[in-house]
RNA sequence: GGCGCGUUCGUCUAGUGGCCAAGGACAUCGCCCUCUCAAGGCGAAGAUCACGGGUUCGAAUCCCGUACGCGCUACCA
């Protein structure tokens, strides 16, 4: 069940419900209640559910439980202000939890207000978490909070009674930052006789400063990791095993094995540091995993339409044991499509050579004469380059002169395979590259 | 300041009193494979289980305390 939080009038933004619908469908988890496909229990969005919040508003007060409140702002401010001065529990000090009952019917109708909660203020509060166990709260350190505000929205913690009982819902499982209004919730249910939900606080995830997720440690939507190129799939295993593991040795796992196998109690109350080097290896790994027909579509959508799907075939399946993350997929190859001499500096042709100068010149040279004559397919390419081991030729190792024929036809000293590429590029191009590179090394 | 939560290799974690002189995965390093780079295979290194007390024949595991980190402390969620 999907259910839209939006009681804060204040911190709306546009577009925002859909990019939730967005980021939760590319994860492939869908739901089967909601705003979008309706169902039993709606509406699904709490700004129009405002007379079911009314209502239990009214409840609270006839158990005596609620009380409208006057005070200001700025009374609020200068409470709070004089608590941490003298070192007071903070917390609203129930100013107008015992106004005469007379004058409150009064001021309701000429003044602002809001309505807050009695707190039990006796004892203590437990909560049963399912992850941490029991945790226990003094009730007489605990405040009458708000619950309905005054511009008659609720707040979170209202909109939870109301519409977790009256949806059914059965576990609570939320950020650890709630742990601490989990008494207010607790009570709530009490007040009113409802059946408390199960409760279950799961670690937050931090950075790798262990603060809070920042743009720089990884803080970001599920959207954005799309638009970098990662597999959902990728994004979802990665998220699994933060927090919860399966056994002592699993590390990969699929959505239908995780919605299978996931269990609260195997979910661990420690914080866990996004960590984006095992992102990445993940989605490499799920990428490998990928069968070719719909690689080879991830692969064409990642490169210009000009691009022939015979190209695209032979590129894939090279592409797929390089690749982790799809932005990396165009860089690797745009030496194939885009009709030009890549650019680099001369010294790298000579690199693994030793720097020797008259010798990768005759690597070049050797490689246009090898291939001037033959057929233009794999299996001649790879013959001729391998002939020119032979000490009539080169007499060196192809291990030590290949990385220059990298240099020159794709302008780094790595990539895919050369043999290919060059029977993708065809022998005019392949040798004006190397021709070129001659020159280069010449001048 | 008050209250709460947390603390096992750099990172994610296994571990619920003896099978743990702590297992797996990422990252790192090495070897193999190899047309480069990857991928893959094999291997190495890496944790006095935050610290200090206790309980016990025996503790990473139970209890107490300390330290450090984090969260909450709104008419935000």
């Amino acid at each position: 069940m999907l259910r839209i939080e939006d009681t804060d009038q204040t911190r709306l933004v546009e577009g925002a419900v859909d990019r939730i619908y967005d980021a939760l469908r590319w994860l492939g988890i869908d739901w089967d209640e909601g705003p979008d496909v309706g169902g039993d229990y709606g509406s699904y969005v709490q700004s129009e559910r405002l007379e079911r919040y009314e209502q239990m508003v009214t409840s609270l007060f006839n158990c005596d439980r609620a009380y409208y409140c006057f005070c200001s702002a700025e009374r609020l401010k200068t409470l709070r202000e004089l608590q941490a001065q003298r070192h007071l529990p903070p917390g609203y000090d129930g100013h107008c939890r015992n106004l005469e009952p007379a004058k409150v019917a009064h001021r309701v109708k000429t003044e602002p207000f809001v309505v807050r909660f009695k707190m039990l203020k006796g004892g203590v509060t437990t909560l049963h978490d399912l992850v941490r166990g029991p945790v226990v709260f003094e009730n007489r350190l605990q405040d009458d909070f708000v619950i309905l505000k005054s511009d008659g929205f609720p707040t979170y913690h209202l909109a939870l009674l109301t519409d977790d009982s009256s949806m059914e819902i059965s576990h609570v499982i939320r950020g650890e930052e709630w742990l601490p209004s989990a008494p207010k919730h607790v009570q709530l249910f009490e007040a009113v006789g409802y059946p408390v939900p199960q409760f279950a606080h799961l670690p937050v995830l931090v950075g790798s400063d262990q603060k809070k997720l920042s743009k720089r440690t990884g803080g970001a939507s599920a959207l954005e990791y799309k638009d970098k190129g990662y597999l959902p799939e990728a994004m979802l295993n990665f998220l699994a095993f933060l927090g919860w593991s399966l056994d002592d040795k699993t590390s990969i796992i699929s959505k239908d094995e995780l919605a299978a196998q996931f269990s609260l109690d195997r979910v661990v109350p420690n914080p866990a540091i996004f960590d984006l080097e095992r992102l990445d290896f993940l989605n490499g790994y799920h990428i490998r995993e990928i069968p070719p027909v719909r690689w080879k579509a991830l692969v064409a959508a990642e490169c210009p339409d000009s691009v022939s799907d015979e190209l695209m075939s032979t590129v894939a399946p090279l592409l797929q044991t390089r690749t982790n993350r799809l932005e990396e997929i165009l860089p690797n190859i745009s030496f194939l499509f885009e009709d030009y001499l890549p650019t680099y500096d001369a010294a790298l042709l000579s690199e693994r050579l030793g720097n020797d100068v008259s010798m990768t010149l005759h690597v070049l040279q050797d490689v246009v004469s090898a291939l001037s004559q033959i057929d233009w397919n794999v299996v001649n390419i790879e013959f001729a380059i391998r002939g020119l081991q032979d000490e009539e030729h080169l007499g060196i190792k192809m291990r030590k002169f290949i990385v220059t024929l990298y240099v020159a036809i794709m302008g780094k000293p790595q990539g895919i395979p050369l043999f290919d590429s060059l029977v993708l590029l065809g022998r005019e191009e392949s040798l004006r590259r190397f021709k070129y590179a001659a020159d280069l090394l010449e001048n």
